[in-house]
DNA sequence: TTTAGAATTGGAACTATTCTAATTGCAAAT
DNA sequence: ATTTGCAATTAGAATAGTTCCAATTCTAAA
């Protein structure tokens, strides 16, 4: 019996959590239920979504969305920061210090009671910023 | 000829415009539609939606769009963050100053090549986290 | 005026997600 | 073993936000 199903979770939000685990970038619904279905055939989208749910609030997933993309679904679940690239849309987990007079700067701007804080930096990842190079030496820039 | 008018945009851009400048808070497109009506009867959904994108590449206005809710517009152009309250959704902006030792983190550890940076701030508003205090007393917690 | 390109329009199409109602699976009680 | 009841699953419909498309209208320059 392994950790996954150590769980007590249904074979359905199994297949959807072992998926999550094993995957080396953030998957969105749709991934998720392409994997899935290879390790349970039969599994519907519907599950998929029900399952993604249940184990977020259960806090076994975190899930990240940006702009009117896809709700990505996160392995991770120590708090961490995101890059997203402005070019190609990729996303990358960021382990930032932020520092403690800046939470409380921002508790304090803004008179909410702070559950979380999260730090986004927007730009081009090293491919795009690499053959955007390129695209310059071909203009002759 | 007001500010709005001398940039020569057409009356329907004027009009979508004119709506995120006036409005208090973060207008979604639906919400732009409502107002924009009321100063161009007869403007059209999908010109509110042409509008916006061309205002927004005309650097006339900004975005903001946070999980799976609809994108909100943004008058202010200047560098800002976010706080988000995680009960009924409230949106505010706040002005913090981010450490540069902070982006020079980020930038070293994703190898982004940074355009900008945000830092959100997830909790309760004050009116959440009163009522909150208020539901809490009325179970005698 | 004429005309060409841009903007606008209404509606269809699309994507991501949620809802619904019927069915199935499973654990506890008999 | 069998029954029972609730939770989970399922397929598909429904919804929300947004984008696309083809036809029409506007506008500014020739």
């Amino acid at each position: 019996m392994n950790e996954i199903e150590s769980l007590g979770l249904t074979k359905q939000r199994q297949a959807v959590l072992q998926v999550i685990r094993e995957a080396d970038e953030h998957l969105t619904a749709n991934e998720v239920f392409e994997y899935a279905r290879r390790i349970r055939p039969g599994i519907s989208f519907a599950t998929v979504y029900n399952s993604l749910r249940y184990l977020k609030n259960e806090g076994l997933i975190g899930d990240v969305s940006f702009g009117n993309d896809a709700t990505r679904y996160d392995r991770n679940l120590t708090r961490h920061d995101h890059a997203i690239c402005n070019n190609c849309g990729k996303l990358v987990d960021l382990d930032l210090t932020i520092p403690n007079a800046l939470i409380k700067q921002a508790a304090e701007r803004s008179r909410f009671e702070p559950e979380s804080i999260e730090l986004t930096l927007r730009g081009l990842c090293p491919e795009c910023s690499r053959s955007g190079d390129l695209k310059n030496k071909l203009k002759g820039k």
